[in-house]
DNA sequence: TTTGTTAGTGTATTTTGTACGCTTAGCTTG
DNA sequence: CAAGCTAAGCGTACAAAATACACTAACAAA
């Protein structure tokens, strides 16, 4: 199933989100490549983890294979978020240089699946099993310029999450396992970009089935320590599975 | 930009849902076809509105130009839903031999991108655009078996469609331009599948500013008549870009 | 022991959701 | 032409949730 012939046609890209209780961070690859012109400052070559898939080979696990592959991380939940398919968004020379270097195949036009993904920062980082170094976490704020249309593919990743939010609890995917109220408010206003009264903020956790104390408490503050908490995902399904809101 | 050559690897389908005041209906075509084998029946020969892409056509265009060459809708707002790309999705052989009749090209693989869309059926049948007449509107609940994959298209449209009416009043779209209270109350009961209030939920609309009155009111209907109203694309817009929830 | 810093609780007010009953306008039917 | 049917449209009382705002508690560092 893995040595396979690439499809030429078709690629996929992961938008990989993390938070590191500061603000957001984005998944990057750094683009090994030597241009027949010249060397490029090394902002303009990190990129987002992507590939072309295989002829024989489901999109979807095409992306979490890419993933793999690229940076070490396994078993993430990737969501498809768009189809990017505008016949010019290879037009750069030097995209089209590194693509036909990397594959040895004619390209001609390739349309990518963009995927996104929550992760806790730490998972990256601590595991052994990061096939290559170069992948980083880069804030969203200083992303610079990257290749291919990969700006456009993290601005539409950027809203999709904000959206999300409104609908679904993910915050808890950024999040270690264990984790205080302030960093759960912390990051709920780094992605909605604005400020939360921290009392109505606690008002409305207390409602929740799916958040759940642990008893323990953060160590080695220079403060108060807070109580450390758990999201119970089995809680949240049941939860989940009742009404059902509309807006007008 | 018209006669390219096309590119066998990538499709596009549309899901067009469209509301009668009772129930919901997804637009289809009929797909001509002599099997080698023998003849299918009618059923069996129902498609969404679909078909590959050209080779130097953006896929959000695509899209647009396959659902008016096909049905004869035209600035239709699409929006793209998912990528549809499993390796056995077209592995029936009829879908196969269908689509190298159809299309003359070698055929390996196909990855669809589907979207979806909402519009008020008056619209399709008062065209005279219509190039070809076998396009329908069929009731969602006895679609039936279609062809390719595109059951599981559809099913993941209507939940999408579900969704997407938790955070905007897509309802509109599929009501005629003037339509009363009732209309509306009964399009969401049919998507969300199951009884409003009806006081209440003309109080939610009255905070609205976007849906305003025409001062006209329906005719020959045996009871009262009701208020006429329009829904103002403007006023919503300016609405929306207020405040931001998020769930937790 | 004092100081700085964040955790964590409480209350009053406003806004929104929910449940439910009655009157009104027009057509239909005897 | 009057009585009756049907859906329109309004109003009220109660519950739940959002919002605004102020203080005490626990720890580390100085």
């Amino acid at each position: 199933m893995k040595q396979n012939r690439l499809n030429p046609h078709i690629s996929v890209d992961c938008v990989v989100f993390g938070f590191d209780s500061k603000q957001l961070h984005v998944l990057l690859v750094k683009r090994d490549f030597v241009s027949t012109a010249q060397i490029h400052a090394v902002k303009k070559d990190l990129k987002l983890p992507g590939s072309l898939v295989y002829e024989d080979e489901d999109i979807d696990n095409a992306a979490a294979r890419v993933l793999k592959e690229l940076t070490g991380l396994e078993n993430i939940y990737l969501s498809q978020l768009k189809i990017f398919g505008h016949p010019d968004r290879m037009k750069n020379q030097i995209d089209r240089e590194w693509l036909s270097q990397t594959t040895n195949l004619p390209i001609s036009r390739v349309v990518t699946v963009a995927y996104y993904s929550l992760v806790k920062i730490g998972q990256l980082f601590s595991q052994k099993k990061l096939k290559r170094q170069d992948a980083f976490w880069v804030p969203l704020k200083d992303l610079g310029q990257l290749a291919f249309d990969h700006n456009i593919i993290v601005d539409y990743a950027v809203k999709t999450l904000r959206l999300k939010l409104q609908k679904e609890p993910v915050g808890f995917e950024l999040l270690p396992s264990k984790f205080t109220i302030r960093q759960l408010q912390d990051l709920y206003e780094v992605i909605i970009g604005r400020e939360l009264d921290s009392r109505n903020f606690r008002k409305k956790l207390a409602r929740l089935p799916y958040l759940q104390p642990t008893g323990e408490k953060e160590k080695g503050v220079a403060h108060k320590p807070a109580m450390l908490y758990k999201f119970h995902r089995k809680e949240f399904k049941k939860s989940k599975s009742g009404h059902f809101d509309f807006t007008l």
